[in-house]
DNA sequence: CACTAATATAATTGTTTACTTATATGATGT
DNA sequence: ACATCATATAAGTAAACAATTATATTAGTG
């Protein structure tokens, strides 16, 4: 069982745009920071600082693959987060069509 | 499909923890506005407040009944939810312990 | 029609939060 | 060792938001 208080800080990492087009994102393949940067357009930072919050609440992981540094979707014990994941819209189109390739 | 702006309002409703609880609540069965009021312990207006987002945001319905308003529970349309929704804690301690019985 | 009870709305305040700009850290290649 | 690229952190700002206090609305009752 899922304390009250857990639930509410994990609902607050899905209460914003830019996180739940990352974990749609991140659904499709894990990603590097520029990855990321470049398909929502928007600054390094930004993306940074969502990416840690995301790390901190347990939805993704990091691993660092040479200077890159590799985010992926961590929800196995999250069952729960499961309907809403699956609610995300695809992101094959923005994934084909940018396809920025800066980490390679 | 639901669009990510939609996903990301419903998620707001859902992250904090006096909404969540009203939720919790109305799990277990209809309430009006001062039964909440009782077993949360906070003031009218937060709870009427609360109330009428997770009504704008389609998740509760309101039912008139001579001089009380019930809430319930409008959640049928939306499957995603259910994960979240079954993870919230039973509050059947707290129905039982307070039983206000405001509305009667 | 007054009076009361239940609920809603308005205005205010303090806190949280997302984003930006600037800077720091850390790894790679020369 | 130095320059560059990828990422993280810090500080500042503006907007969003929850809670409070005060007031308004709406329904029931004498």
């Amino acid at each position: 069982m899922t304390s009250t208080t857990v639930l509410v800080d994990t609902m607050k990492l899905l209460a914003d745009k830019t996180r739940l087009t990352i974990l749609a994102l991140l659904k499709e393949k894990e990603m590097c920071v520029c990855d990321i940067v470049d398909i929502l357009q928007t600054t390094q930072p930004n993306i940074s600082q969502h990416l840690k919050k995301l790390k901190n609440g347990g939805l993704v992981v990091e691993t660092r693959r040479s200077q890159w540094i590799y985010y992926s979707l961590n929800v196995e014990d999250k069952p729960y987060l499961q309907g809403i994941l699956e609610e995300l819209p695809s992101m094959k189109d923005e994934l084909s069509r940018f396809n920025p390739n800066c980490c390679k």
